[in-house]
DNA sequence: GTTGATAATTTTAAGTTTAAAGAATTTACT
DNA sequence: AGTAAATTCTTTAAACTTAAAATTATCAAC
């Protein structure tokens, strides 16, 4: 098995290996999980290193950059924390080393002083433009085989997972949040 | 919008927020990336919640413990870092936490002074194959309301986005490893 | 006006993760 | 046989990440 110059084809391991020999022993819920695992950390590693070569950044902190550029009168900490899906604690850190970056800031909320507002700086804007113009084209490009009605199958049949996963998850007994709270009439 | 008792349904932010109010800013390749992203760590976290809940362990250790059952007869670290698609440095790290807890042991190989060989102790299979019972039935319950048709169809088309992947990253100039040497006629 | 419950974020301790440098070993070349 | 290049893993420094406790603030109920 050659590629054109004759060499053997590059052998790729990752999460996925060893569930072809032993077919039975997998559920095919866990052949796809592991397959959609395997998808997004090819993708994630390679533009965690094409960020770090190119932008001096790191995924993470385009990530919220990302989120940040989408809303322009900023975001609260809580808010950015659900939508990164990371801990408030991770938030917490990630917005101090971007303000040093001058790239962030932060503002007290006027109505409720525990919160914090965050958005972007004029100068996280222009940086984070030029980042997001080629993060589309890498992706694009990772995506380059793939038919666009492919694409848009692949999509719509990840929402149906997606919601899938939401109704098990909402399922579960809550975990006595708000749900006893505000009694009034 | 109501469920059954009356309350509003909950929303749920996630990655994929504000993306639906401009279509037109976004191709559909980044929204089928911000998808793939938001199922994954969406599955991930609610993993990584019941694994320390119910077994005491972490989401990482699982996944090195699911590499090391499959193959009886011990992994190399290096073919580890691949099939968890993580660093050197972690698996490094990881294998000494998994053998401080029994779980797991090393062995020096016999042909290779290098290069050291991680399986299973007995009491590690043990531990792992109740862990992985839970796990695939979690998953499975995460899965539920998608077709057995539509995971399969899922299954295939994210392994045409993976072929898609290595094949623009194998398009990369090499980094001066391997192809360059061993001139040998 | 006071109080207890809740909310929003920070801090803490621990684990994970990366990239790169370092050490020991193996392999290829001369 | 000697040497250079490559390999395999460990160590290091830094960043990220989690869960839980702590801190500060808000708000509904009384």
């Amino acid at each position: 098995m050659s590629d054109s110059n004759g060499t053997p084809e590059a052998v790729h391991l990752d999460a996925e290996y060893g569930l072809a020999e032993n077919p039975d022993d997998h559920r095919s819920e866990l052949r796809l999980w592991l397959r959609m695992l395997t998808c997004t950390t090819l993708i994630e590693t390679e533009i965690r290193k094409r960020l770090r070569e190119q932008f001096d950044t790191t995924l993470p902190r385009f990530d919220m950059m990302a989120q940040l550029y989408r809303t322009e009168e900023g975001v609260l900490l809580g808010e950015l924390s659900q939508r990164m899906m990371v801990s408030n604690g991770n938030v917490t850190g990630l917005v101090e080393r971007l303000v040093q970056e001058g790239l962030i800031e932060r503002q007290v909320s006027e109505t409720d002083r525990r919160a914090t507002r965050v958005s972007m700086t004029p100068h996280g804007r222009a940086v984070f433009a030029e980042m997001a113009e080629a993060h589309a084209e890498w992706i694009s490009d990772f995506m380059s085989s793939v038919s666009e009605r492919d694409q848009e199958r692949l999509w719509s049949r990840l929402g149906g997972l997606k919601a899938s996963v939401r109704g098990a998850l909402s399922d579960q007994p809550a975990q006595g949040r708000k749900a006893s709270r505000r009694k009034r009439t």
